[in-house]
DNA sequence: AAATTAAGTTCCACATAATGGAACAAAATA
DNA sequence: TATTTTGTTCCATTATGTGGAACTTAATTT
C-alpha cells in the first residue's frame, strides 16, 4: 500500500513495472539505505519475488548494492534526470525571465510545475551564493502550502479541482498550513479572481512567497513561478508589490512558449 | 551478491525492465521529443508492443505525452534523481573538501565516479556566477578524455581495466583525445604510479585540469576528483603544482569515508 | 469534398517472463 | 556447536507482456 503523503503516484501499482516503481520509490523515499530484510517488510512482497525485483532494479543502474548489502537509489536516475531536465522545453523557455526576475527583486526565484498533487520545481535562480545545486530542483513539494502550488490550483477546472482536493491528505507543517480542502478551496477560488498567490509561511516557518500562475497551452505543464524569502526581509506588504513583477513574467513566460511552439491547429 | 566475475554489470536488455529502460534510454537521448512513428523506428519493435510499453512508461511518470503526441522524458525522473543526489553520502562527505578545493584554486571542481565505461558527475562547485544548475552534475562522460576518467582507470585491477578497454569505441573530440587503448593504457599505467592525471584539451578544446582518484573502501564508488578551467589560465605547469592539493583533498575525503562509515567488518 | 495514405490505437490467441512457496546457503547470534 | 536470522536459488504455476491484424483517426493528395 502506498501511503506516500505527497500523493504524486497516481500510477496503477500493477504489472511488472508497477511494481518495480513501487519499490524504487520506497528505496528512493527512504532516509538511509535499506537492507534486504528492511525492504522486504515494508513491500510486503514474497522473498524470493522481491529478491529478483531488486536484482533487476540493480541490474539496470535504478538502484545500488553497496558492500554491506544496503541497497541506495542508482546513480543512473542522475543521468536520465540530467537529461530530462537539460531538454525540458518550458524551462528553457522560462530560463531569462527567471533570472530577470531574480535581478529585480534580489530573491530567490522558482519555477515549479504541478504532478499529480505535488509541485516539482524545474528551476532556481538564487542572488550571489555558490548554489548548492539539485537543492530544491526537483524536489516534490505539496501544492495545498506552497505559492505555485497554490497559483497552479487556480487553474484547474472544477472538477478536475474537486477531485485533487479529495485525494489530498493535510500536514501541518507550520501553525499557518491548511488544514482542510475547505479553507484551502476558499483561497484558491479568491487566487483564481486575483491572478496570484501568497505563502505565508504555510510549508516553512519563516519563509514567505508571491506567486503567479503558468501554463502551457496543451496544459502539460500546470505550474507557477514565485520569489521567495525570508519573512524578516518580505513584508506582506512588500510581497503584494512584487505580485505585479511576477504576474508580468509570468505572462512573458506563457509568451514565449507560444512563439516558440507556435499556435495550436 | 552479484557474482559475475566481469565485475562491469551491463544492463541486460531482455526481461521487461530491460527492454523499458532501452525505451526510455532512446527518448532522454533523442534531441528533442520523439513521435510514436519516431521511436518505432528506433526501437524496432512491433506497433502494438511499442504502443503499450510507451504507455506504461507514460503512467508511471517516466516519460510524457504531449498534446501534439510527442514522447519527452518524465519529471519523476527529476524526483527521483533529487534524492538520488541528495542522500549520496559519498557526495556528502566530500561537499566541504570540494569547496576547499575551490577556495583555495579559485577555479572550478568537480566529484565524478566511474558507472559502466562512464563517468557521471555528482557534485561541481564554481566560483562566483549563478550557476546554471544540473548543469554538469548527473552528466555522463566518456572515462577515456577525462581527468576523474582518466584517474578512475588508474584504480582499477588490470583484467577489469583490459575488459573496460576492450568495450570501448573512442570518439576523438578534439585533436588530443586518445584515440586507442594502447596510448590510453600507458597514460594510465603512468597516472596509477605518481597518483594524479591531466586532461589535456582531450574532452573540450581549451579546457585543462588534474584530477586525484578517490574511492570508498567497498569500491562503490571508484572516481575522482578534479580542478578545471581554462587552458589560457592554468598553464600545464599550474595544473602539475596543483596535483598536490587536489591528491590531499582526495585523501581528506576518503579519511571522511573511514570515519563517517567505520572500518569495514 | 472524396479518396488515399499514413499515424495511432485496440484486440486477442499465444509465448514469455514474473510469481511465490519451499528448499538451500551463509552469516550472525546464542 | 546449535540456533536463529538473513540472503539466494529453484521450478511448477500463473500473470503479464507479445505481436500480428483489424480498426479508428488524422493528414495528405487528387
Amino acid at each position: 500500500m502506498n501511503s506516500n503523503g505527497d500523493g504524486m503516484t497516481q500510477a496503477r501499482e500493477t504489472g511488472t513495472l508497477g511494481k518495480l516503481m513501487v519499490l524504487l520509490d520506497l528505496v528512493t523515499h527512504a532516509a538511509a539505505p535499506l537492507r534486504f530484510t528492511d525492504i522486504l517488510a515494508l513491500a510486503g512482497q514474497p522473498r524470493g519475488t522481491l529478491h529478483r525485483q531488486l536484482s533487476h532494479l540493480v541490474e539496470e543502474g535504478l538502484l545500488e548494492l553497496d558492500g554491506d548489502g544496503r541497497y541506495a537509489p542508482g546513480l543512473r536516475l542522475l543521468d536520465f534526470a540530467a537529461r530530462s531536465w537539460a531538454r525540458n522545453e518550458f524551462r528553457m523557455i522560462a530560463e531569462p525571465h527567471l533570472a530577470d526576475l531574480q535581478q529585480a527583486t534580489g530573491e530567490t526565484v522558482h519555477l515549479g510545475v504541478l504532478r499529480g498533487s505535488s509541485i516539482i520545481y524545474l528551476d532556481k535562480v538564487e542572488g550571489r551564493q555558490p548554489v548548492r545545486m539539485y537543492s530544491q530542483i526537483g524536489n516534490a513539494s505539496p501544492c495545498y502550502c506552497t505559492g505555485v502550488g497554490k497559483a497552479a490550483l487556480s487553474l484547474l477546472p472544477p472538477d478536475r479541482l474537486a477531485d485533487l482536493l479529495a485525494g489530498l491528505s493535510f500536514t501541518r507543517f507550520t501553525a499557518s498550513t491548511h488544514g482542510s480542502a475547505e479553507t484551502l478551496l476558499a483561497e484558491i477560488r479568491e487566487i483564481a479572481d486575483q491572478g496570484y498567490a501568497f505563502d505565508r509561511e504555510e510549508h516553512e516557518a519563516g519563509i514567505r512567497c508571491v506567486a503567479a500562475p503558468v501554463w502551457s497551452e496543451d496544459r502539460t505543464f500546470i505550474g507557477g513561478i514565485s520569489i521567495t524569502g525570508p519573512a524578516y526581509r518580505l513584508s506582506m506588504e512588500l510581497l503584494r508589490e512584487w505580485a505585479v513583477p511576477v504576474q508580468l513574467a509570468a505572462g512573458r513566460i506563457m509568451e514565449g512558449m507560444r512563439i516558440r511552439l507556435g499556435p495550436r491547429r
